[in-house]
DNA sequence: CGGTTCACG
DNA sequence: ACGTACGTGAACCGT
C-alpha cells in the first residue's frame, strides 16, 4: 500500500444514498430537538467502512455549492425536474458537515462547481502527486476519473456495500477507457441531469460506437462509416446536442479551487467533541463501538477492592438493595470460569476477582437473604452462577436485561454495556470493547477490569428507576414483577436439573448410522460415476444438473437449490435423488443430534440446556447447547433420538402435557369471532369445522382427510398472517384457489378478518402490536415504502399476538407449576419446555397426580373466551410416550 | 461469516 | 408490478 493515501467523497451523492437506504427508519432517527438523523448515521457508517478499509492519509468530502454552476450557464436546464429534496433530508446536511468536522475531515465546496469537478481537480493533483486515492460516490459519472492510481468506488446497496471500480473493471464491463465514459454519455444522454445525446441513441448503441470511433469529435469526421439510416440521421440532426453533452458531462480537472491535496491531511477524530455530537445525535450504536479513549472521557469511578478482611465488614441493613454483578468469562454459564465480582452497597463499589468471597458468611448471607433486594444483569445468570459455589441468590428485584427486553426485544444483547447505551446510560463500556474479540480476546489486568466492574455496577443502579418508569407507562409492569422475573428462576432451575442422556444408546445409534451412510454413499458414487461432498449442495448441483442432466426444479441465488422440496419431486424417476434424499436425513440424525447431543454431555451424564428468554421477538423462549427444543419427532428414524433421553433416577418416568392448538384458541378469544369459539367451545375438530365451512358442506357431515388437511393449511397460515401466494406456495394448490379459500375463510369468521386488519391498523398507528399481558414488539417497516418490508411487518402485526400470546399462557403455567410441585412435596422435577408443551420427570408412584395436576395448572393458567385443551403422556423415555 | 439446509413449535 | 407464509438453532460449505 502506498505511503500517501487520498479519500475523496462525494458529500451531496452519499449524504442523499445515506437517506434513502434508511428512508424507512427515518421517523425513528429524530433525535431530542427533533432533527432527523437517519442521513447522518448513514453517512457515518460508511465513512466508518472506508476509512477502516482504505486506511487514508488525506480525506477531503466535496459538496455542491448551490443550483447554478457552469453548467446551468451553459444549458439552463441542467438537473432541472429533479424531485425536491425532502425537508427530513435538507436539515441534515449541517449535522453531516459538524459530523465531518468532529471526526476531522475536511470538507470543501465552491460556488459555481459541483462536487464532481472538486474530486476531479483534487484527484488530477493527486495523481501527479504520486498518491493512491479512492473516491465515493453513489453515481457512475465519476468513473471517468479511473486511472493508474485512482480507482472509485460507487455504493450500491445502502451505502455500505460498493463496488469498486478502477481501469481495468470498466474497461472488462465496458469495453471503454474512463476517459471514454464521456463520449458514451454525450451520445446517450443523461436523463437524471436532465439533457439528451442523440436521440434513438441508448446505452447499448452509444458503447457501440465509442468502441467503434474512440471518440464523438472522431465519429463525426467518420460520420459515412455509421451504419443504418436511421442512425445517420439523428447523429446529424442532434450534433449540437451532442457536443454540449459531452461538455455537460465532462468533469472540470481544472476548476479554481482553494485547496490544495496538502490541505487535506487526515489527522483522526475529536474524540471529545465527537463524544459530545453522537450525544446530541442520540447515536448510541457509534458511542457503544467508541475505542477505549472514551474512558478518559468519562467521569473517574471509585471502587474498594475486597479481600477476606474487609469483606466480613459489609454491613447490609434489612430493607436495604444493592447492585450485584458476577463475571463468568463465557456465554455458557453452566461450565464457564468465574471472572470476579462487584458490589454495589450504600454508594460504595466493592469489587474482586477472589470468587470465594461470596462463599463467606456475610456475603452469601447477603445474597441469600430475603430481607436484601437485589439488581442485576441477567438474574439467570447469576442465579446459575452462584448456584454452582453453594449459594441461593433470592430476592432479585431488578434484572436489567429483563426490563429491558420487555420494553424492546431489540435491546437484548447480552453485553451489559450495549444495553445500558440503548438507554442512553454511556459510563460503561461493551465487554467487547474492555476485552477485545476474537483471538485477541483476553481479561484485562485489575485496574482496568476492576474499573469496568465498577461501572457494571453503577450502570445497573442507575437505570433501574428510569426502566421501571417506562415499565409502568407501557402498562408491563406486571408482566415483568409476575411473569419474567419469576420465571427466570424457574428457567434456572430447570437448566440446573438438567435432563440425562443414555450415552450408550447413543452411541450404538452412531455406529449403527455411520455403517448406513457408507452404504448409501458408495451407491451415490456409483450413480454419479465420481466420488463428491454430498454435502455441498454447490458440488451436488454440479454432479446432478450438469454432469446427470436432471431437470432444473429450482435455482437460489448462488446456483441450483438442492433443497428437499426439489429432490422429493426428482426421486420418483431418478434413484439417486433417493439415495441423496436419504444420506441427508441420516447424516443430520448422525450430526446434529446423535454426536451434537454427545458432545453437550456434562460429567453428570446429563444436558444442561440454557433458554433465552431475552431473544424472540415474539416472548418466546429458545434454546441452546444443546437446542433441546427441535429433537426429531416427526420421522421414525430420527424420533429414535428421543430413546436417549430419560429420568434421573430408576423407577422414575417422563411425563409430558401439552396444549392441542394454542394458538387457533388465542386467536379465537383475541378476535373475539364467535363461529370459533363456538366451535372450540363444543370441543369440535376444528380443521375439520373449517373444511365444512370454506368447502360448504352441510353441518355434521363426513369430512375427507383431503379436505381436513387442506383446511389446516389453512388455519395454520392464517396464523402467519396469511396471503394468497404463501398458502398456494405451501400447500401445492393454485393462488386463485388459495385466494378463494381466504375470501370464504372471512366470510365465514368475521371476526378474524376484523382482527387481522385492526392488528394492523393499530399497528401502524402505534408503531407496536402486544399480546394479552402487553408484550409488546415494535414494528417500524410497517409504514414502508418498500412492500416486502411492509408485508412481513403486517404479517407480523397479525402474527405476533397470536405467538406471544401463547407464549404468555405457557410461562405462567410453569410458574404456578413450579410451586404446585413444591406445595404438594412432590418429587417430580420440570425438566424442558417446547413452545406448547411441559416435559417433567417424576417417580412412577406420582404419574397418577401428574395426570390429574399438570394439565388442571396449564388450562386454568390464563382465562380465555373458549377453553384450552390438554392432553398428557408418559413413558420410561422421551421416545415412549403414551 | 453469509448462505443453505433441516430439525422443532 | 412488486414477491411472502410465523418463530427458532446447529451443522456445514465456501469465500
Amino acid at each position: 500500500m502506498s505511503e500517501k493515501r487520498l479519500l475523496l467523497i462525494d458529500g451531496n451523492s452519499i449524504t442523499y444514498k445515506a437517506f434513502f437506504a434508511l428512508i424507512n427508519q427515518v421517523n425513528s432517527f429524530v433525535n431530542n430537538e427533533g432533527i432527523h438523523t437517519n442521513a447522518v448515521f448513514g453517512f457515518n457508517n460508511m465513512l466508518n467502512i472506508m476509512l477502516d478499509k482504505f486506511k487514508p492519509t488525506n480525506v477531503l468530502v466535496a459538496f455542491d455549492a448551490g443550483k447554478t454552476t457552469f453548467r446551468t450557464e451553459m444549458y439552463s436546464d441542467y438537473k432541472a425536474g429533479r424531485d425536491k429534496t425532502p425537508d427530513e433530508l435538507r436539515e441534515q446536511f449541517d449535522y453531516v458537515k459538524k459530523l465531518l468536522k468532529n471526526r476531522g475531515i475536511k470538507y470543501y465546496q465552491l460556488n459555481n462547481y459541483e462536487a464532481d469537478d472538486i474530486i476531479g481537480t483534487l484527484s488530477k493533483e493527486a495523481d501527479q502527486l504520486g498518491f493512491e486515492t479512492t473516491i465515493v460516490t453513489g453515481d457512475n459519472d465519476l468513473t471517468q476519473l479511473c486511472s493508474d492510481k485512482t480507482t472509485v468506488s460507487i455504493s450500491n446497496r445502502g451505502v455500505s456495500g460498493v463496488v469498486r471500480y478502477d481501469t481495468d473493471y470498466v474497461k472488462e464491463t465496458m469495453g471503454i477507457t474512463p476517459a471514454q465514459i464521456i463520449d458514451w454519455k454525450a451520445l446517450k444522454g443523461d436523463s437524471s441531469d436532465n439533457y439528451s445525446g442523440v436521440t434513438g441513441v441508448g446505452d447499448k448503441t452509444a458503447l457501440k460506437l465509442v468502441t467503434q470511433f474512440g471518440s464523438v469529435e472522431n465519429l463525426y469526421e467518420h460520420l459515412d462509416e455509421v451504419s443504418g439510416k436511421k442512425l445517420l440521421e439523428h447523429l446529424t440532426e442532434d450534433k449540437e446536442n451532442a457536443f454540449l453533452a459531452k461538455k455537460l458531462a465532462t468533469i472540470n480537472r481544472d476548476a479554481p479551487i482553494e485547496i490544495t491535496v496538502d490541505d487535506t491531511v487526515y489527522d483522526g477524530d475529536h474524540i471529545e467533541d465527537l463524544i459530545n455530537f453522537y450525544r446530541e445525535m442520540n447515536f448510541r450504536k457509534f458511542l457503544s463501538e467508541m475505542s477505549a479513549d472514551q474512558v478518559e472521557t468519562m467521569d473517574k469511578v471509585e471502587f474498594v477492592e475486597l479481600n477476606s478482611d474487609n469483606a466480613k465488614e459489609i454491613d447490609v441493613k434489612d430493607g436495604s438493595n444493592v447492585s450485584f454483578y458476577l463475571g463468568i468469562d463465557g456465554d455458557n454459564y453452566h461450565t464457564a470460569d468465574y471472572i470476579g465480582f462487584a458490589m454495589k452497597v450504600d454508594e460504595i463499589n466493592y469489587i474482586s476477582r477472589d470468587i470465594e468471597l461470596l462463599m463467606d458468611d456475610n456475603l452469601k448471607a447477603l445474597l441469600e437473604s430475603d430481607k436484601i433486594s437485589k439488581n442485576v444483569f441477567d438474574g439467570k445468570r447469576t442465579y446459575v452462577g452462584l448456584n454452582r459455589l453453594g449459594i441461593k441468590l433470592n430476592n432479585v428485584d431488578f434484572d436489567l436485561l429483563l426490563a429491558s427486553y420487555l420494553l424492546d426485544t431489540n435491546d437484548n444483547s447480552y453485553d451489559l454495556g450495549k444495553v445500558a447505551n440503548r438507554h442512553d446510560y454511556f459510563d460503561v463500556q461493551s465487554d467487547e470493547d474492555v476485552y477485545g474479540k476474537g483471538a485477541k480476546r483476553a481479561i484485562p489486568d485489575d485496574d482496568i477490569l476492576f474499573d469496568h466492574f465498577a461501572r457494571k455496577v453503577n450502570a445497573i443502579n442507575s437505570l433501574k428507576d428510569k426502566l421501571f418508569d417506562e415499565l409502568k407507562s407501557n402498562d408491563q409492569l406486571d408482566l415483568y414483577r409476575d411473569v419474567e422475573l419469576p420465571l427466570s428462576f424457574v428457567l434456572a432451575r430447570m437448566e440446573i436439573a438438567g435432563v440425562v442422556i443414555n450415552k450408550d444408546i447413543l452411541i450404538s445409534m452412531k455406529s449403527k448410522i455411520s455403517e448406513k451412510l457408507l452404504e448409501i454413499k458408495q451407491s451415490i458414487y456409483n450413480d454419479a460415476g465420481e466420488e463428491f461432498n454430498i454435502a455441498s449442495p454447490k458440488q451436488l448441483g454440479e454432479i446432478l444438473f450438469d454432469k446427470m442432466q436432471l431437470p432444473v426444479v429450482k435455482k437460489t441465488k448462488t446456483g441450483y437449490s438442492t433443497a428437499v422440496g426439489v429432490l422429493e419431486q426428482l426421486a420418483p424417476d431418478y434413484p439417486i435423488v433417493e439415495k441423496v434424499l436419504e444420506y441427508r436425513k441420516y447424516s443430520k440424525i448422525l450430526s446434529t443430534y446423535v454426536e451434537g447431543l454427545l458432545s453437550d454431555i456434562h460429567v453428570d451424564n446429563k444436558v444442561h440446556t440454557r433458554y433465552l428468554q431475552t431473544l424472540t421477538q415474539t416472548g418466546r423462549l429458545s434454546s441452546v447447547d444443546p437446542n433441546l427444543q427441535n429433537i426429531p419427532v416427526r420421522t421414525e428414524e430420527g424420533r429414535k433420538i428421543r430413546q436417549a433421553f430419560i429420568p434421573s433416577e430408576s423407577n422414575w418416568q417422563i411425563f409430558s402435557s401439552d396444549y392441542s392448538q394454542i394458538e387457533l384458541r388465542v386467536l379465537a378469544s383475541i378476535s373475539g369471532d364467535k363461529n370459533m369459539q363456538d366451535e372450540f367451545i363444543h370441543n369440535d375438530d376444528i380443521h375439520a369445522s373449517t373444511a365444512r365451512r370454506i368447502f360448504g358442506l352441510s353441518d355434521n357431515s363426513e369430512v375427507t382427510p383431503e379436505y381436513r388437511r387442506q383446511a389446516k393449511a389453512v388455519n395454520f397460515g392464517i396464523v402467519y398472517g396469511i396471503s394468497d401466494f404463501g398458502l398456494a406456495k405451501n400447500t401445492g394448490i393454485s393462488r386463485n384457489d388459495a385466494k378463494e379459500f381466504i375470501e370464504k375463510y372471512f366470510d365465514e369468521y368475521p371476526g378474524v378478518k376484523k382482527y387481522m386488519e385492526d392488528s394492523v391498523n393499530s399497528a401502524r398507528e402505534k408503531g407496536y402490536v402486544e399480546t394479552i399481558l402487553h408484550r409488546r414488539r415494535y414494528l417500524p417497516d410497517i409504514n414502508a415504502k418498500n412492500f416486502n418490508l411492509r408485508s412481513f411487518a403486517e404479517r407480523t402485526a397479525m402474527n405476533s399476538p397470536i405467538q406471544g400470546s401463547a407464549a404468555d399462557i405457557i410461562k405462567i403455567a410453569m410458574i404456578k407449576m413450579e410451586q404446585e410441585l413444591e406445595k404438594r412435596n412432590l418429587k417430580a422435577k420440570m425438566l424442558l419446555q417446547v413452545h406448547d408443551e411441559l416435559i417433567f420427570e417424576a417417580p412412577s408412584e406420582e404419574i397418577e397426580i401428574l395426570e390429574e395436576l399438570v394439565p388442571k395448572v396449564m388450562d386454568s393458567a390464563v382465562k380465555l373466551n373458549v377453553p384450552l385443551n390438554v392432553k398428557s403422556h408418559y413413558g420410561n423415555s422421551w421416545y415412549s410416550l403414551k
